[in-house]
DNA sequence: TCTTGACTTAAAGCCAAGTTCAAGTGGGAA
DNA sequence: TTCCCACTTGAACTTGGCTTTAAGTCAAGA
């Protein structure tokens, strides 16, 4: 099955100029010309798939189209593309793990605020964590695992 | 206790100029001065830590600055502070959902060059996930949930 | 035949978030 | 005094990832 530019950009969310942007990049070899116009098919539309996640794992355009590149030179490539997908595995975890802070924070500072609503003030976390009821230091401890003690604000 | 902005620099990883950047966008109120230099205290090193946090969490500098201004405000803005934490905080439960798909992709990447290795070719993948073996087709599976048949590649 | 709509190109433009640059200041040590 | 070092400023520059623009092509339908 064939498509045009503007199906694909449509099945994939990816605007016609984008998808423009990424041919030029290199990201799509292969890609071929009907009349003039892009015809994309399905292993393009999977590619783009891929490329999606290798760009929210971490990766530039520039690495990507490398990786496609790869992609090209069928068996003799295996090694490199498995050692390119375990790094950003391994990227991968490290930020899923700094989300997993940044969320810790962010729940403590839900907490924190609720409390300053209903207090009318933020005197409770005047010495924080030491002052802060069971539930607050709780996630305060998460939020600010290194802090062992101390702390205005 | 003060520091210089060298100080600051070491302690938050963030670098001179990127401090300066932020003072100059309003990101840290009451910021003084001595000698023309900045005078850093320990509750601007806990608002740049605040401010990695939002920042990781998706706000722009704009958005941060709005922020610390509402915390010049005192008790009159705490109701709009924990709207704004608590908006953020789905927001980086959806990015965490969403690099936990980015990993789910990666690891049948992983397995899929670790078989292509194996194997010498990519063969077994033909008609995937139909073909592939239970293990490969269960990472297959969290990686596509949509995809229920078909597919080369 | 004429219009319409989806496509094409190369080049320029845009935005956020810094970084770099050039020129200058202030204070302590040799 | 002279030197150095860390700091200051405003302005220009950089980077990545698109998006916009201007001008043009092509095929189908009225």
């Amino acid at each position: 099955m064939d498509y045009s530019i503007g199906e694909v950009s449509k099945m994939t969310g990816l605007s016609p100029s984008t998808l423009r942007f990424y041919d030029k990049e290199g990201l799509l070899p292969g890609l071929g010309r009907q009349g003039g116009k892009r015809i994309f098919d399905d292993g393009h539309v999977r590619s783009l798939r891929v490329i999606e996640c290798l760009k929210s794992s971490g990766l530039e355009i520039r690495d990507i189209r490398k990786f496609m590149d790869l992609t090209t030179k069928g068996s003799a490539s295996y090694a490199q593309r498995k050692e390119l997908m375990e790094e950003q595995r391994s990227k991968t975890l490290e930020q899923i793990d700094e989300m997993q802070q940044t969320l810790a924070m962010l729940e403590y500072k839900c907490w924190y605020y609720d409390e300053a609503l209903s207090c009318g003030n933020e005197d409770f976390a005047a010495d924080a964590p030491a002052s802060l009821p069971a539930r607050g230091r709780e996630l305060y401890e998460r939020a600010f695992p290194r802090d062992e003690e101390e702390g205005t604000r």
